[in-house]
DNA sequence: AACTACTCCTGGAGGC
DNA sequence: TGCCTCCAGGAGTAGT
């Protein structure tokens, strides 16, 4: 579930708490979460200092005195939360468990004791980022500094969809290498725009009035353009005003954010037309059939091509 | 190139 | 209450 709003949310809180901060211990209590480049250990990491906390896509890059650096990555699951003693400083990622909750919870896997940047009366409480994880598939990697540029090209980031250096041409010109993909298909792959999940993908389509399932070739220029502005807008909006509020695959009542996703059933904000729910690569998708309309080449194209099961679905069991 | 299916894992929801 | 099944999710891999 974190995606880029909510990494980039927990990377500013981080980079204004641990730049100076010594890592005194490490508790690693559940090893697979822990992997480390050739001749590299998790004591490794032990008595350096925190320089600086960066992100790339879902990525959070912590650089370490000694020329190392920790790659940490969320997955679906993962939690950073940030103590002194009992009081939280900064928390984010996955929201369970909740992030006032007691830690060490059952499911963190990974604890850093931190020495404070600057002196606390003694005794001060002891500092600590609590890693927790349910699922436990988000990870830390300690790599050499150098190493970092490499390992993140491997995994063909495309570029960040909030760089004012992203223009909607060079958009546009990313987009059009893959005219026969879904929009929902390519808005989930990483190559394409980095730092999108299920759940924002779902929300700039809403925004952008474009069903999911329409073909990346079948748009035009304005629908292009649509397309990227809603982009910026669907993240700048979690951002400046909260992260979309999931839990489980649906929207928290009461909530107005997400507007589409995790609301199968429910009243489109728009035009009050049932919100349905399609399935689009192994992946829950949520739209409007009314806001977000078929075009009429995409509509033809998809009946010959698209499983029945993309088509039908207009009203699931449930709900 | 683009798709589906599967893998990792566990909490929560729903059915019986 | 307890047991069972299904689903949620990011990303990698294998197969079609």
């Amino acid at each position: 579930m974190p995606e880029l709003p909510e990494v980039e949310l927990l990377r500013r809180g981080l980079a204004d708490q641990l730049p100076g901060c010594r890592i005194t211990a490490i508790d690693l209590r559940l090893p697979k979460v822990f992997r480390a480049d050739p001749r590299l250990a998790v004591f490794d990491a032990c008595s350096k200092t925190v320089l600086a906390v960066s992100r790339r896509a879902k990525h959070l890059i912590v650089d370490l005195s000694g020329e190392l650096s920790l790659v940490i990555h969320l997955r679906l699951s993962g939690q950073l939360v940030l103590r002194r003693g009992d009081e939280t400083l900064v928390a984010g990622g996955h929201p369970v468990p909740r992030f006032d909750a007691p830690l060490p919870h059952k499911s963190t896997h990974l604890i850093f004791e931190l020495a404070n940047r600057e002196p606390v009366p003694q005794p001060a409480p002891p500092l600590r980022l609590f890693f927790t994880d349910i699922r436990q598939f988000g990870f830390c990697h300690l790599m050499r500094r150098v190493s970092v540029d490499g390992y993140l090209e491997a995994m063909s980031l495309g570029p960040e969809p909030l760089d004012p250096a992203l223009t909607v041409d060079a958009f546009r010109e990313i987009i059009g290498r893959r005219p026969r993909a879904r929009l929902k298909a390519l808005l989930l792959d990483q190559s394409a725009v980095a730092g999108l999940g299920n759940i924002y993908a779902d929300e700039s389509l809403f925004l952008a009035r474009l069903q999911p399932t329409r073909l990346v070739g079948t748009l035009d220029e304005g629908e292009v353009a649509r397309l990227f502005d809603a982009i910026r807008a669907t993240l700048e909006y979690a951002l400046e005003h909260g992260v979309a509020q999931v839990l489980n695959g649906r929207a928290l009542p009461g909530e107005a954010f997400p507007r589409a996703h995790g609301r199968q059933g429910e009243p489109c904000p728009t035009c009050g037309t049932p919100i349905v729910r399609v399935r689009l690569g192994g992946r829950s998708t949520y739209y409007c059939p009314r806001c977000q309309p078929e075009s009429d080449g995409a509509s033809e194209q998809l009946q010959e091509s698209a499983p029945a099961a993309v088509r039908s679905n207009g009203g699931d069991a449930e709900t």
